[in-house]
DNA sequence: TGATAATTGTTATGCATCATATCAAAATAG
DNA sequence: CTATTTTGATATGATGCATAACAATTATCA
């Protein structure tokens, strides 16, 4: 579980007394102003939160958004969806298969052409997406807005995206 | 290789002219608000072009990472830069072993506690990690600043550790 | 002091992610 | 009709990340 590195780091914190006590503590130096070493740990920090938000629901980011995809796009193949979230194709099987046996989509085969599937929400998915998506809007993002201010998240979404799509 | 993927996507650009042309192009919908999701594409991006501007070099982030902490704290024992790095100390071995073969860095025996090394540069150690610093500034940050500006570039880091800090 | 516990580096191991090659079935191109 | 391409799938390997366990050493404390 990703619970355990945090847990670890807690456990670590109730022993403040020790020859450990960060022992004049190590200087990060320009590692703190290099963008891709605090991009990294900001992601593993969210990630690990939206888990936590999402525990009730045991779904993961990438299947969280493989979701919020088909429920956009309902009838694309498995091409396409993977091709989006930047998925290749040989792993989306196994990931489409989880969900599929969890009844929470479905694989049709499209009569205009039968290599392919549609993919579809089933009613269970449509329903566990939408709890989903309040329990990110309640618990993750309303925590992300309490800490930076909306004013502030809206920026960082929108720099993080100008990242990802232009550089 | 990490360059495949964007190889990939670059053969793909090159027939538009197809079936395929992105066909009705796909509704992120609300996966383009989501921060781990923009988090998570962003950092591919960035560790992706750090990659390629240290490629003659040949160090990943995280051993650039290693080799910064222990130009400013030699002497550390692993446990050490392994905690500050969020690197469990079983992974931590090897990634030292690398560096070592390359003559980059060394472990030297502690005389108070034979159970420990003291982590250090060698010469050559600290000459690749001026070159990387280097590289990285006028490759890598500079594109950064290009393309976000300074300013924002700074507030970007800002509250990527305020999230990574306090999330 | 001496028995017990804790720490350090290490090995082994398992799981998840990611990437490539390859394949059969089906569709498309020429 | 033949050759190529596409789709979903399988097998496979590399890498990152996490846990358990171990020997050597050090610390604790009764």
């Amino acid at each position: 579980m990703t619970v355990s590195r945090a847990a670890n780091e807690a456990a670590k914190a109730q022993h403040p007394a020790r020859k450990d006590a960060e022992d004049a503590s190590i200087e990060l130096g320009e590692l703190s102003e290099l963008l891709g070493y605090t991009l990294k740990r900001a992601q593993l920090k969210i990630f690990e939160d939206f888990l936590r938000c999402m525990a009730p629901l045991q779904l993961t980011p990438a299947q969280f958004s493989v979701l919020l995809l088909l429920d956009r796009n309902p009838g694309r193949n498995q091409t396409e969806i993977a091709n989006t979230l930047g998925i290749l194709r040989p792993n989306f099987v196994a990931m489409l298969d989880g969900l599929e046996s969890r009844d929470l989509c479905a694989r049709i085969r499209s009569v205009n052409d039968r290599r392919s599937h549609h993919l579809v929400l089933t009613d269970k998915g449509k329903a566990v997406l939408a709890r989903a998506k309040k329990l990110v809007a309640a618990k993750h993002e309303a925590r992300l807005n309490e800490l930076l201010g909306a004013d502030n998240r809206a920026a960082l979404v929108g720099m993080l995206a100008k990242i990802a799509e232009q550089f």
